[in-house]
This record gives structure tokens, C-alpha cells and sequence, in this order.
DNA sequence: AGCACGCCGACT
DNA sequence: GTCGGCGTGCTC
């Protein structure tokens, strides 16, 4: 008899602990699903074994027995490891943890054996010779995975500088070696010629590739398919990073500033973080992780100057065209001049010439969330909270400027504080008017339209794209989704509607998402043998971001950003950890986040308090229930420090019956709302 | 989270 | 007398 220390699969913070019981089975390793008799009824349970032991180390009240072993489902002991980490790290529960690692549903009963993807069957590509940056890459990637150590490599590689050829030597040598490789992709969807690209070169026998389309029987099946070794390279977005290979030689991240790699939902995992922590905690040998893209995070590219991760750089594109040209027009002028339209007057010239020349057009404007900022539109102005350095959010029912950071709130202005004008208010304007600002200057060409009410119903995007591709539509308006989308060939302008969206949403991390959109969307202007155009429009011209971007000046946005990171103790430089309290009513959220956040300030020491913002309310979100924030300003070295305290404080909540209050922690959100 | 237990009122 | 309402407490 073995006695073994289960984690029930039970969705509650109470059953959040081990259980022991005794194992008949002799054969029960560490990471076994198993059946188990729980509670009163004695209902039989899912659950995992975390440990497994022969001898029963004290007497256990009641003690039951292990009713039957899966025959399919085994984590491994390094997920098991990495679960244990994650509880931690995410003050999630352990099944949460354990849930990410394991498919959900049960396995295809017919038991019809089928390949999943069912896309082109591969495209063979010459092996172009590498370019001397990428050989250099290469070898030093490959020298790591033949080894077995550890490091993790920032890819800084140009548009067009061949990353995805580093990625495929790079899991080459990791099946030389007999590893396994994990490549993860920001969105699955968009990626159809990186995957083509991978099953021509390494057959689509040991690939598989993990897409959202799959049903839970799918899932399933690929899941046993990986774990029983069958497959070696597993492709996917990031809950791919979860894939139950063994024996990791490397797990890749293309765009690794993409936000997509943080999850949303509990456990609120960060895929790099996850990455990393896989691949040391392997018994046969470490792996390595690359994080590939052309405008890195400025958090990854400060821990390559720290020298955390290694850097390696692509400066080169890899036939030698030129970068677009960019111009910055200056929307400040265009209001002087009476010029009321979302279009400047360079940007309306320029469209003409490319529709004239029978070039397309993309347009470009970011409009995300409701939050509008407000601004000065004769000198530029911006208001923004004077502690936090974050735009302030225009709160029109209580006619004031409220900041989501720290809670502070001032009166709209009348003037602009700064040179008095009184043409300062709060502004915006969407792809849809643009559109019909396009229709109306240039009558009689198609337009397009990508944004998110665009695309409401499957296969609108394809719609959408496809008409663009074939010359249908000349002018395509979109968000990110554009910028994002494939290579276009005959496109001779990008047209940056409006920079300043985007670097004023009240969020740390608006200047970096500025600049890496404009980056993104300039290049999809010109491509092949012809350089393409771009035009910036912006209100605040001298901005880093803005100038860096149209100059493709990564280390100048980067010196630029840093500096105020440091300068406002923002990330990498501290964790913003938030805590959000979800309940019924306006009063319970407050007074379980108030009594949450005395609780936190007694557990802590003293000059804690100044890392700490009470609670605050957060605006409209749910119609059901109301919220409250807590934020955590976590210096360097103190994240385990408020984790621990956190955990402690959710744990009272959780035991107290009279709460009936939801407490989530998420570390270093993508948004704040 | 479930779900048995148990202590109350309403109904055959 | 017993059916069923939901508050309380526990799960190796």
C-alpha cells in the first residue's frame, strides 16, 4: 500500500489543500489522475497525486482509499513542480494550476483517429542561406539546447530579418538532440504560414498544433498524442505553453510584447514567466526560451541589459529593402488652419497619389475601450495625474478627471493649464467616422473596414481581407487587427489616423503600445521591391514615441522609456499588483476591500503603506455587482512579500462565512479597468 | 463548491 | 406524523 497526498479536483478555496489517502495501486507516480471517494457522500471525485509515499508519517482521522487510477491522464512531475509554483506566484488554487496543464472534457468516445489539422500540406521552402547575424544566432541557441543548460534569449530581430528561420533551426537542433519544442505565436489564427512553413520542413507526424477551433474530444486526443511522445513540436497560442511534453528543449515566443501572452482569466499567468519555469524545473536537462520580436517589451530588453536574458540582435532584413519612409503630419497646424477632418491635408494628398497610382491604402486608428482622454488642441496639452504620470479619464457625470491609478480626481478644466486656450476638451473619433470621412473625400473607391464590430461573425475577417488582397477594396480601415493581419503587396500608404489614442489611455504601458502599433502598422506599408510610405498624425509630434517610431529608432524609444519607468518606480522597476473585490452591491465591494486593506497594512511593515493605494471604485464594468481595487506598487524583491500577505488576507476572507465578497489578485495586468 | 444534516413550519 | 424549507459545517 502506498499513501499519497491528492489535490481534489474541487472548484472551492476551502478544499484548497492536500487530502491523504491511501493507494492500492503500486504502480502511482506523482502527477496520476485519479478517482477518489470525498465529503460525506463519499461521491467520487477527480483528483491528482501530488506526492506519493509508502510509509504513512501519522495517524490520518478517517482515513480513505484511491478508488481508481486514469488510464489516459498523467501530468508530469515537472508540471506538478511548476503547479506548486504557480499557487504561489498567482495566489490561484493548486486545481487551477493543474487545470491549465490538463485538457478539459473527456476523450473522443467513437475513437476515430484523425489529424487535427487539416490545413495545406506543408510548404517546402529552399533552405535560404542564413545571413551571418542569424548563423551567429543560431549557434549560440544551438550550443544551449545540445547542452542542456539554461538561458534565455531576447530575439531582437527588424521586420523581414528572418526570426522564424532562427526558430526552425533552432527546434531542428532540438530534434537532433531527441527534445521536444513548444512554439507559441500571439494569435493562431493569423499564423497559417509559420505552421505550413513548420509541416513542410518537419512533417506533420510529430507536430501538433493546438487551435482554438478544437472540441473538448480533440483536445483530448492531442493531449494523449503529446504525452505519449508521439508528437515533439507543439504550436499554439499560449495555453500552449502548458503542452505535456517532456524533455523541453526550447519554448518559443514570437512577439513576445503582444499582451495576448497574459492570461485574463485565473490562474493570471504571464506565458514568460510560465516559459521560464518549465523549462529549468525538468530533471533530464534544462531548455532554453527565446522571445522573439522587433520591438521587445521594455521590460524583456532591460533584463537583457541586466543581463537576465542574453540578446541577440537582427539588424539586417534579409534582402536588403528599405524601411518605409515615414512623416510625421501635425494635427495641431491642421486645427490653425481650419482643418476639421480626421484626414491632414499630407495624408489626403498622399492618398490620392497612391489611389491615383493604383496603390491601396491602409488606415490605421486604434480606438480601444470608452475611456476618452482630454487634451489641448491648440498646444498639445495633455491632462495627466501628477503622482502617476497617467492620462486622466474623462468622467463626464461627475464633470471631473479622475486618475485609475491612484484615485486622484480633479475638475475638468475650462483652459488649458498650460498656454490657457480654451479649446480643451475630451476627444476621440472612431474607425467608423473615418470611414465616412474616406467615402466622402474620395467618392466612388471601395472601402474596407477591420475593427472588432466588423468582424462580429465567422469568417468576416477573411471577407474583409479578401476583398483588400484582390484589389476589391483600395483603402482598409482598422485597428490593430491590420496591423496585425498578413503581408499585402500593393500597399503604398499606412495612414496613422491618430498616434495619441493609443498613448493616452491611462495605462503605464500606452507609450510602449504606441510605439510597437506604429512600428507594426509601418510595416505593412511597401513591400517586396518597393518602399512604402507612411503618415503619422498626431497632436503631439515631439513625443518619443511618436518621433522614434517614424525615425525606426527602437534604442531611442527605449533610453527615452526607461528613464520615466525608473523615474515612476512603474515595471521593470517594480510589479503593480491589483486586488479586486467583486460583489453584489457597492457597499459590500467597499467594506470587505477596506477591511481587506487594514488587514494588509497590519501584516506588513511599515513603510509598505507608501507601495499601497486603498480602495478604490472601479468604473462601469458589470451591469451585476460592483468593484473596488486595491493597487500595489511592489518594489524590486518585495513581489513574494505582498504575494504572501495577499494569499493570508484572501484565505480570512474565504474561512469568514460571512463574506460574500470575491477577492482576485492579478499581477502586472494588461489593463486596469 | 457540493451536499448531508438538522431543526423548524405546513400539510396529508 | 412526515415532507421539505434552507442555515451550518465539513470534506483525508
Amino acid at each position: 500500500m502506498k499513501y499519497v497526498e491528492l489535490v481534489i479536483a474541487n472548484n472551492s478555496d476551502k478544499t484548497d489543500r492536500y487530502y491523504t489517502y491511501g493507494c492500492p495501486f503500486d504502480n502511482v507516480s506523482v502527477g496520476q489522475k485519479v478517482v477518489a471517494p470525498f465529503s460525506l457522500g463519499n461521491r467520487l471525485k477527480d483528483a491528482y497525486v501530488f506526492e506519493v509515499r509508502s510509509e504513512l508519517g501519522e495517524e490520518v482521522k478517517g482515513l480513505k482509499y484511491v478508488e481508481s487510477m486514469d488510464e489516459q491522464i498523467c501530468l508530469t512531475e515537472e508540471a506538478v513542480k511548476t503547479c506548486i509554483w504557480m499557487k504561489k506566484r498567482y495566489a490561484c488554487r493548486y486545481i487551477d494550476a493543474v487545470n491549465c496543464f490538463t485538457p478539459v472534457g473527456t476523450g473522443a468516445k467513437s475513437g476515430k483517429k484523425r489529424n487535427p489539422y487539416k490545413g495545406a500540406a506543408g510548404e517546402i521552402q529552399d533552405i535560404k542561406a542564413l545571413t551571418s547575424e542569424q548563423a551567429d544566432a543560431v549557434d549560440r541557441i544551438s550550443c544551449c539546447v545540445r547542452e542542456r543548460s539554461h538561458s534565455i534569449f531576447l530575439l531582437h530581430g527588424v521586420t523581414g530579418s528572418g526570426k522564424t528561420e532562427v526558430y526552425i533551426q533552432t527546434i531542428s537542433q532540438c530534434m537532433e538532440s531527441g527534445r521536444a519544442a513548444i512554439m507559441l505565436v500571439p494569435e493562431i489564427s493569423l499564423t497559417t504560414q509559420i505552421i505550413d512553413r513548420f509541416i513542410g520542413r518537419f512533417g506533420s507526424e510529430c507536430i501538433a498544433v493546438l487551435h482554438s477551433r478544437l472540441s473538448y474530444g480533440e483536445r483530448h486526443d492531442e493531449w494523449v498524442r503529446i504525452r505519449s511522445g508521439q508528437v515533439k513540436i507543439v504550436i499554439g497560442a499560449r495555453s500552449a505553453v502548458f503542452a505535456p511534453l517532456e524533455d523541453i528543449g526550447a519554448i518559443i515566443l514570437d512577439e513576445e510584447h503582444e499582451p495576448t501572452y497574459k492570461s485574463d482569466k485565473t490562474p493570471k499567468y504571464d506565458t514568460v514567466e510560465i516559459a521560464i519555469k518549465r523549462v529549468k524545473s525538468q530533471n533530464k536537462g534544462k531548455g532554453i526560451v527565446i522571445l522573439g520580436s522587433a520591438t521587445p517589451s521594455v521590460v524583456s530588453s532591460y533584463r537583457a541589459d541586466e543581463g537576465i536574458y542574453e540578446r541577440l540582435s537582427l539588424k539586417k532584413r534579409f534582402n536588403e529593402t528599405a524601411l518605409p519612409q515615414a512623416e510625421i503630419a501635425d494635427m495641431r497646424t491642421e486645427i490653425t488652419k481650419g482643418n476639421k477632418s480626421v484626414f491632414s491635408r499630407r495624408l489626403y494628398s498622399e492618398t490620392q497619389r497612391c489611389l491615383s497610382e493604383g496603390l491601396q491604402v491602409i488606415l490605421f486608428l486604434n480606438r480601444r475601450g470608452y475611456s476618452t482622454f482630454v487634451s489641448c488642441r491648440e498646444c498639445g496639452h495633455v491632462m495627466k495625474c501628477q503622482g502617476c504620470g497617467i492620462s486622466l479619464t474623462y468622467h463626464k457625470s461627475r464633470g471631473s478627471l479622475v486618475c485609475h491609478y491612484c484615485g486622484h480626481e480633479e475638475k475638468m478644466p475650462e483652459t488649458c493649464p498650460a498656454c490657457s486656450s480654451k479649446h480643451i476638451k475630451d476627444f476621440g473619433a472612431g474607425t467608423e467616422k473615418v470611414e465616412e470621412e474616406a467615402k466622402a473625400l474620395f467618392p466612388g473607391v471601395a472601402t474596407g473596414r477591420l475593427d472588432l464590430d466588423a468582424i462580429k461573425r465567422k469568417g468576416d475577417t477573411e471577407k474583409v481581407l479578401g476583398s483588400f488582397k484582390a484589389g476589391r477594396t483600395r483603402i482598409l480601415i482598422g485597428t490593430q487587427l491590420v496591423a496585425k493581419g498578413l503581408d499585402f503587396d500593393n500597399v503604398g500608404l499606412v495612414g496613422i489616423i491618430s498616434a495619441d489614442t493609443t498613448l493616452n489611455i491611462p495605462d503605464f504601458r500606452s507609450t510602449e503600445r504606441t510605439f510597437q502599433l506604429i512600428t507594426q502598422a509601418a510595416g505593412r506599408a511597401g513591400r517586396r521591391d518597393k518602399a512604402g510610405k507612411v503618415v503619422i498624425q498626431t497632436y503631439t509630434p515631439g513625443h518619443y514615441a511618436v518621433a522614434a517610431a517614424s525615425a525606426h529608432d527602437y534604442d531611442e524609444f527605449y533610453r527615452a522609456e526607461i528613464n520615466l519607468r525608473k523615474l515612476l518606480k512603474y515595471p521593470p522597476f517594480s510589479d503593480l499588483i491589483q486586488v479586486v473585490f467583486t460583489a453584489e452591491s457597492e457597499e459590500e465591494a467597499r467594506q470587505w476591500a477596506e477591511k481587506a486593506f487594514e488587514r494588509l497594512v497590519g501584516e506588513l511593515p511599515k513603510e509598505s503603506g507608501q507601495d499601497m493605494f486603498p480602495p478604490q471604485e472601479l468604473p462601469f464594468f458589470k451591469q451585476d455587482g460592483s468593484r473596488y481595487q486595491i493597487l500595489i506598487k511592489s518594489g524590486k524583491g518585495k513581489r513574494n512579500l505582498y504575494m504572501d500577505a495577499l494569499a493570508l488576507v484572501k484565505k480570512g476572507m474565504s474561512d469568514d462565512k460571512a463574506c460574500n465578497c470575491n477577492m482576485g489578485i492579478d499581477v502586472n495586468p494588461y489593463s486596469f479597468l
